[in-house]
RNA sequence: GCCCGGGUGGCGUAAUUGGCAGCCGCGCCUGACUUAAGAUCAGGUUCCGUAAGGAGUGUGGGUUCGACUCCCACCCCGGGCACCA
């Protein structure tokens, strides 16, 4: 037997492999499909220990529903627009595009030395012009639905990347990808009605497997309130004059106290509120009692949630008492107002946190907004026949800060007939935020072809919704929003079949440094992935990543020298356990059995699971059984390789072709099968507590009845110690496990 | 402040969901092999104690024959949101 030689292997069966063994028709006979999902990379450069975390680990999911019987679809693409790419090209002087695909191209590599069954045939590159126009199609489709509109609202302001991000893109007030700090500015934009479809965002949580955290921070960020508006008449004040004019303002404030209004002892406005500016000279009537109070302007009312005007109620709300203590205003206590008075002056209403998805971005390396602005027809959509708008060629992209993005000095490109009255007019020069083209990526991975639709509806069907969606818990609130309100807006307009997009999501954990910090040249802790394959090899790398700790928690986990040691010492094991192989079947011991069947039973379970961590740890644990035999069967080394194949594909493999364990590749070979009666052991340990502590134990046949294991027990002698000169009041027996004595 | 997670050996973790706490792996200790080191193999490894025994799953209480698991109060860590009326 020669020894393990992890690269030769892996070498070997990349090669046989080839491009066909995963590919995936989109109808399999007697299979059902699975869409198993993971969040597409970004062309960043070079694959991290992060990517392996997303991608190789998933895999194991992925091959083991393939053995069960499944036509699964895993596929690969690259979210190839955006920021990022374009601010390295910058630094290093290159073109975009240029860099990107370079990108690409290395991590395609990269990708390939994971051993993951990707369907390479349905890659998508979202700066495909090919998947761009569809983008842009798609984009059409909400404008004409008048989901899109063109507003001057304060924006916030990227000042390093010279563009305006959405809302859920300011984390801290800072800048998500570069961190810098956000400014506020009026700016007018390209806006998605994501607002409008608030109500359905949060209701449809119910329908879809997302773990509580997921829910709770998307409804959170949707930020549902029920209150009520009331309106307050407004009184001007001419000092000098004793005959002011009574002008008819008023003023509409949101609460979620209507109850309250007996107390309102002030009017605060949002230092941007129209009536600000007036408000020395105001007064505000509350309509419910004909009480004037004062208007006060203040910092801690919002001018973008409910009216940007609030009732001071200081005996009912911590702020606005500390406001009126402030300002010297009386606090009231006044009673509640009755359901019947609350109704005679408020409006039921309901306010969202959510705010419209701003979409417009003052950069080059993005998906062109397909708008063409006409003096005459105002905005118009470039005719569906035009599509796709390729992003032109320029020389200058750098992005030039003046809230225009570097396409509106493609002067040529530029100028455009207006598609609607033929007169000269110009194309919209934003790009898209990059969260639109991977709003949709997954529909077009069932059907990456297509010429004539984004996806054929047949194809979709067949797929969708995704059956298990898994990736970063950073997208919680940004891309995974996204990517629902989109489908559902797709659904409205009879595009897809279902109105949520995935069945099941989980968000997965973080590899952190061998120091336990997160990896960063900076710190010098970086793990290079491809140091350690080449080391140690890819199927070692993979199965250590799933052992590292549960997946699907969004624990965070060192990296571990010793740990990925230790995974290879199991395969090396694992690689000499071909050398106890009899040519003739060997006879087994019941225990044996019974340990193989458990196996079989938990390895698939925790599979399903995504707990990986303790499917490899039942594999250790047969692996240690098989090590002691004096010789395997044949039958039991199937069943081993073939469940160490979605772990350590490439050795499984080998292993599979070496010890002759069947025809063909491990990787279409079924999954084993459990015998339920082989894995309960014949005989169980019965545990004996007295008075709740543990006082010993016997072996007993699996089933012994309860009188049989109560004078076995008594009858032990750690126990009877215990019981001697006592009277027995209570005694418990639980099958198969347990024996418990209560003294008075 | 609000909303989610989570707190178990020196470390990563596990516990059939109320029934022997610590599986598996790392690390460490002892032994075998070796001139030696490494690799490998065998054994050990929660803490205190020579032992018998005792203590032990963030803290304090409770329910129970029995609690990592259920209930109440609190502390700490991670994440999300945040003058949201």
């Amino acid at each position: 037997m020669k020894s393990y030689n992890h690269s030769a292997i892996e070498k070997k069966w990349k090669k046989k492999w080839g491009n066909n063994l995963y590919k995936t028709p989109d109808k399999k006979k007697g299979a059902e499909n699975f869409y198993l999902l993971t969040e597409f990379p970004y062309p960043s450069g070079n694959l991290h220990v992060g990517h392996w975390y997303a991608f190789a680990v998933p895999d194991i999911l992925a091959r083991y529903l393939r053995m069960n019987g499944k036509n699964v679809l895993y596929p690969i693409g690259f979210d190839a627009f955006g920021l990022p790419a374009e601010n390295a090209a910058l630094k290093r002087g290159l073109n975009p595009r240029k860099w990107t695909d370079g990108n690409i191209a290395y991590m395609r590599k990269q990708l390939r030395s994971m051993g993951a069954s990707f369907d390479w045939s349905r890659e998508v590159v979202t700066a495909d012009p090919a998947y761009y126009r569809w983008t842009q199609w798609l984009f059409l489709q909400l404008f004409k639905r008048g989901l899109m509109y063109r507003k001057k609202t304060e924006v916030n302001w990227c000042p390093k990347d010279k563009t305006v991000l959405a809302n859920e893109q300011v984390k801290d007030g800072k800048c998500e990808r570069c961190d810098t700090e956000v400014e506020k500015k009026q700016m007018e934009q390209w806006n998605i009605k994501i607002t409008d479809y608030a109500e359905r965002l949060l209701k449809d949580l119910d329908s879809v497997d997302f773990p509580e955290e997921i829910k709770a921070a998307q409804r959170n960020w949707i930020g549902k309130s029920e209150g009520a508006t009331v309106k307050f008449q407004i009184t001007e004040h001419k000092t000098q004059t004793n005959h002011g004019t009574q002008n008819k303002k008023e003023v509409e404030v949101f609460t979620t106290r209507p109850d309250t209004l007996f107390g309102v002892s002030f009017i605060a406005l949002a230092p941007s509120h129209s009536l600000a500016k007036d408000v020395k000279n105001l007064r505000a009537i509350n309509p419910a009692n004909n009480d004037e109070v004062p208007v006060f302007v203040a910092d801690y009312v919002m001018d973008d949630y409910g009216t940007g005007a609030v009732m001071g109620v200081p005996a009912h709300d911590e702020r606005d008492r500390e406001f009126a203590l402030k300002n010297n205003i009386p606090i009231k206590n006044a009673d509640f107002a009755s359901t019947e008075i609350v109704g005679k002056f408020s409006t039921k209403t309901i306010q969202y946190k959510l705010h419209d998805w701003t979409v417009s971005r003052q950069r080059y390396w993005g998906v062109p907004i397909p708008l063409i602005k006409c003096e005459k027809c105002n905005w118009v959509a470039v005719p569906e026949n035009k599509l796709p708008v390729k992003l032109p060629e320029i020389k200058d992209y750098v992005p030039t800060g003046d809230g225009k993005s570097p396409l509106a000095k493609a002067d040529k490109w530029k100028r455009v007939k207006c598609s609607s009255c033929g007169a000269s007019a110009e194309r919209e020069t934003d790009t898209l935020d990059t969260f639109v083209d991977s709003s949709w990526y997954f529909l077009r991975y069932t059907d990456p072809k297509n010429k004539k639709e984004f996806a054929g509806r047949a194809k979709m069907d067949a797929w969708l919704p995704v059956d298990f969606y898994l990736g970063g818990a950073e997208h919680t609130t940004m891309h995974l929003l996204y990517s629902r309100f989109w489908h559902k807006a797709l659904f409205d307009l009879g595009l897809v079949a279902d109105k949520e997009p995935y069945a099941r999501r989980m968000n997965r954990g973080l590899i952190l440094g061998p120091d336990g910090h997160k990896m960063s040249k900076s710190r010098g802790n970086v793990v290079d992935p491809d140091e350690e394959v080449k080391r140690l090899g890819a199927d070692t790398v993979r199965m250590y990543l799933a052992f590292i700790g549960p997946y699907g928690e969004t624990g965070s986990y060192p990296w571990d020298k010793g740990g990925i040691a230790g995974i290879r010492r199991f395969l090396e094991r694992v690689w000499r356990l071909q050398s106890k192989l009899e040519m003739y079947e060997a006879k087994h011991t019941v225990v044996l059995q019974s340990v193989l069947h458990q196996t079989i039973k938990k390895v698939g379970e925790d599979i399903s699971a995504l707990k990986f961590n303790t499917a490899i740890s039942a594999l250790m644990v047969l692996a240690n059984a098989l090590e002691k035999e004096t010789s395997i069967s044949r039958e039991d080394f199937s069943v081993f390789v073939r469940m160490l194949a979605p772990f350590a594909p490439h050795m499984a493999e080998e292993l599979w072709g070496t010890a002759k364990c069947g025809n063909g590749s491990v990787h279409r070979a079924s999954w084993p099968a459990y015998d339920a009666q082989k894995t309960e052991s014949e005989s169980v340990t019965i545990v004996v507590q007295v008075n709740g502590k543990v006082r010993g134990s016997f072996s007993a046949a699996r089933d012994i009845s309860e009188a049989n294991a109560f004078s076995q027990a008594e009858k032990l002698p750690a126990v009877s110690v215990w019981l001697s000169d006592k009277i027995i009041s209570k005694r418990f027996f639980v099958k198969n496990k347990l024996v418990s004595f209560v003294t008075s």
